[in-house]
DNA sequence: GGAAGCTCTCAGCGGACTCTCAGTGCACAG
DNA sequence: CTGTGCACTGAGAGTCCGCTGAGAGCTTCC
C-alpha cells in the first residue's frame, strides 16, 4: 500500500512517515505542492496524505492540478482546524476524506485504510478473439480456458495482433509496433514469432486464428479461426 | 448473554453494571486497558462496552490489540462529546456502535442486543492460494497448517504477490511496492528474496506456489503451486 | 562488545530466448 | 505448365535473464 504524503512540517511530516511505516505503508514524502504534482504525476499511489498550507503551491491547487490530469487517486486533506479552509472546501474541490490537526495517528491509519479499501481495482482490460483471450494486466493468454505460456517477443506480438484484430497489419508495422521503431534487422523475425505464436495458440487447436494476407501482411482473425 | 464493560469512572461503571445485570445480562467489568485485554483474550462475551479514556491502554489500543488477536467481539465504543474522537472514527477503527456520553440506560441496553443479534463482524482478511494463507492482520503466514516464520522483507513481498495472486508482477512493480518507489538499487534483490521465500514456503513442501514469468516477472499461483 | 539475524550487493553460471541464415514449399501470374 | 517471389521451416549461434552461493554492512538483542 504506497502513500504519497505531502507535509512541509518536517517533525510531524517524520513522526507520520515512521508511524506510517511501521503500519506497513510503503511512504513517499514530498515537502512542496510542485513536487507533490509531479510525484503523483509520476508514479501511482494507493492514496495520497495532503496538506493544505504549503509552499509553492497549496494543497487545494495541487488537488485541482492533480484531478485535471485525471489522476485520481484518492486523496485525505489535513486541515488546521483554525484555518481559513474548512471540510465543505475539501470535499468540493474532490478530496475524498479530510482530517483536522491535530490529529490521532491511529485514526489517520484508519482512514487510509478505509479509503484504500474503498476504491476497488480498475476494471481489467480483456482483448478476445472467439475463445482465445489475452488478459493484458495479467500478462495472460487462454485458448479453450487453458493457459498458454508465451515468452516476451511471443507475447508483445500477440497482443499487438489483438489490438489490431480484424485488420491486416504489414510486418513493418509490426516490427514498429512489437520490436523497435528503430529495428533495423531481418523482417524475417516476424515470421519466425508468428511461426512460433502459431504452434502455442492454433496448431494444439487446430485452428488458425493468425491468417497470413500474401504480400501485404498478417491479420488476426475476430473469430479466433 | 455475557458483557465485558471497560470503564474507569467507578459510579458509572456501577449504575451501568447494575442495571445490565438487571436487564438480564452477565456483566463482568474491568476498570483498564490492560485487564481489558486480557480478560477479551481469556474468556468470550457476546460483546464488550469500551470506553474510549481509559488508563494505560486507551480504547482505541485495546480494540486493535484485540483484533490483531483474532477476537472478533462485537464492540461498542463510549466517546465523550468534547473529546478528540468522534462516532466516525470510532466506527473507523472497527468498532461496530458507539454511544456519546452521557447516554440513555434504555438506549445502551438496545444497541447491546442489536450487536448481540447481528453477531461479529466480518473476520479479517485473510489471502489464501490453495492451502498457503496469509492473516494480514496477525502478519501470519501458514502451510498446510504449519506456520512458517518470515523476515519482514520477505512478509511484505509475499504480501504483495498474495495480493496480485495469479497475476504477473514485473520486478519494477514489485520493488515500488515492497521496498520503495524511489528505489534505485539493484533489482536483483527481487530474485533474491523470491529465493528466500521459495526455500521456506515451497521447497519444503515441494510446491512451487511462486512462478519465474521469464522477462516479465513473478507469479504467484492461486492454487498454491 | 559480541553474536545473531536481516538486508542487500556481487559475480559466475546455465539455460531460455531472440534472432539470423539458408534451404524448402507454395501461391500466383504469365 | 513453369518461373518468380514470398512465406515457411529447422538448425544453430549469441545474448540476456534469472538463479545461486558467498559475503559485507547494519541493526538488534543479549
Amino acid at each position: 500500500m504506497r502513500v504519497l504524503m505531502v507535509e512541509d512540517e518536517l517533525r510531524l511530516a517524520d513522526t507520520v512517515h515512521r508511524g506510517l511505516t511501521d503500519a506497513g505503508f510503503v511512504v513517499e514524502l514530498v515537502h512542496d505542492g510542485e513536487n507533490a504534482v509531479w510525484a503523483a504525476t509520476e508514479h501511482n499511489y494507493d492514496v495520497i496524505v495532503l496538506d493544505i498550507m504549503l509552499p509553492k503551491l497549496n494543497g487545494y491547487r495541487v488537488l485541482e492540478l492533480l484531478r485535471a490530469r485525471g489522476i485520481w487517486t484518492p486523496v485525505l486533506m489535513l486541515t488546521a482546524k483554525d484555518g481559513e479552509y474548512d471540510q465543505t472546501d475539501a470535499f468540493d474541490l474532490g478530496a475524498d476524506d479530510y482530517l483536522t490537526k491535530p490529529f490521532s495517528f491511529l485514526v489517520l491509519v484508519a482512514r487510509l485504510r478505509a479509503l484504500i479499501r474503498r476504491g476497488g481495482p480498475e476494471r481489467p482490460v480483456v482483448l478476445t478473439a472467439g475463445d482465445l483471450t489475452l488478459d493484458v494486466a495479467r500478462r495472460r493468454v487462454e485458448r479453450d480456458g487453458r493457459e498458454i505460456t508465451l515468452t516476451p517477443r511471443e507475447y508483445g506480438l500477440l497482443e499487438f495482433l489483438m489490438r489490431h484484430r480484424g485488420d491486416t497489419v504489414s510486418k513493418t508495422e509490426i516490427l514498429a509496433g512489437v520490436w523497435d521503431p528503430a529495428f533495423d534487422g531481418d523482417p524475417n523475425v516476424v515470421e519466425v514469432y508468428v511461426r512460433y505464436l502459431r504452434k502455442k495458440i492454433d496448431t494444439p487447436y487446430a485452428r488458425h486464428a493468425i491468417e497470413t494476407i500474401r504480400g501485404m501482411g498478417y491479420r488476426l482473425n475476430p473469430e479466433g479461426g
